[in-house]
DNA sequence: TTGGCCTTTCCTGTTT
DNA sequence: AAAACAGGAAAGGCCA
């Protein structure tokens, strides 16, 4: 089913993504982020409206929201077959989630069945879920999954995603993969960072904030008000940035 | 509606 | 000379 479903009216064009790129690759590729219709009032979340009538924009931020809050492993998740409104998905089998997205599929699978047999309280409650999920799954698989997100805490789509830019450039020194050489550490263990790529930096960043008009002295700019803050200290050293007082998660042994 | 926070934008001057 | 740094000022955007 799936097969002649997915290449068809799931995915006007499939080759649009790479299906085993990972969600924040995706994500931080906005030529590969599908193009939406434009959002309505009514077209506010995805939790306010039944599974069935979602928009492809729904189940994509149910997607993101499945992986940021039950940890699944988005690198797993084929999300050119996932590119389907609500009414697709919910005809979607147990197997077709599988054969989609592996392990994190038939997570997937459980989320929505209880979404739509329960209400999106089932969802809310992180706990239940998860221990329904546990009860449904090989013990291994979820705790692959999860090893896998605290072995590298930005993979998931979230974290990325951060409000602030000191957390996104933390989170992107925390996953070196994401950050395509635009920081590195230079002492781990001071938190002192440098600026590899500025151009880069400022064009992920713009990316975050859909601003394609942010450039690095902008960018240095909002980073040099951390000085203020505690959250970053002065290095006196060209493009070199060293973690605060106040800055929090960037430490190897601490959260 | 408002006030606070966090940028963003622009600027001038300085340093590397 | 160019890139980066420094920091003031004002405006924008978001959120409680």
């Amino acid at each position: 089913m799936l097969d002649s479903v997915a290449h068809s009216t799931f995915l006007p064009s499939t080759s649009f993504c790479d299906p085993l790129m990972s969600w924040t690759d995706l994500f931080s590729h906005e030529e590969y982020y599908p193009a939406f219709e434009p959002q309505t009032a009514c077209d506010a979340s995805w939790a306010s409206v039944p599974p069935e009538h979602w928009t492809r924009r729904h189940v994509w931020e149910w997607l993101q929201a499945c992986c940021d809050q039950y940890r699944l492993d988005p690198s797993c998740l084929s999300l050119c077959h996932l590119n389907v409104s609500g009414l697709q998905l919910c005809s979607m089998t147990r197997e077709d989630f599988l054969e989609t997205a592996g392990v994190s599929g038939e997570h997937l699978y459980l989320i929505l069945q209880s979404i739509r047999t329960q209400g999106y309280s089932f969802f809310n409650d992180t706990e239940e879920t998860k221990a329904t999920i546990k009860d449904y799954t090989e013990p291994g698989c979820l705790r692959a999954s999860v090893t896998k997100s605290q072995a590298c805490p930005s993979h998931s789509r979230a974290s990325l995603q951060s409000s602030h830019l000191w957390e996104f450039v933390r989170d992107l020194l925390l996953c070196p993969e994401e950050n395509g050489g635009a920081l590195e550490w230079e002492d781990r263990q001071q938190g002192v960072f440098r600026v590899v790529k500025s151009d880069a930096l400022a064009r992920m960043w713009g990316r975050r904030k859909k601003n394609d008009r942010m450039t690095y002295e902008k960018l240095s700019r909002a980073l040099r008000y951390y000085y203020k803050t505690g959250i970053l200290e002065r290095v006196d050293r060209r493009l070199v940035y060293k973690f605060g007082r106040n800055a929090h998660g960037w430490q190897e042994d601490k959260p």
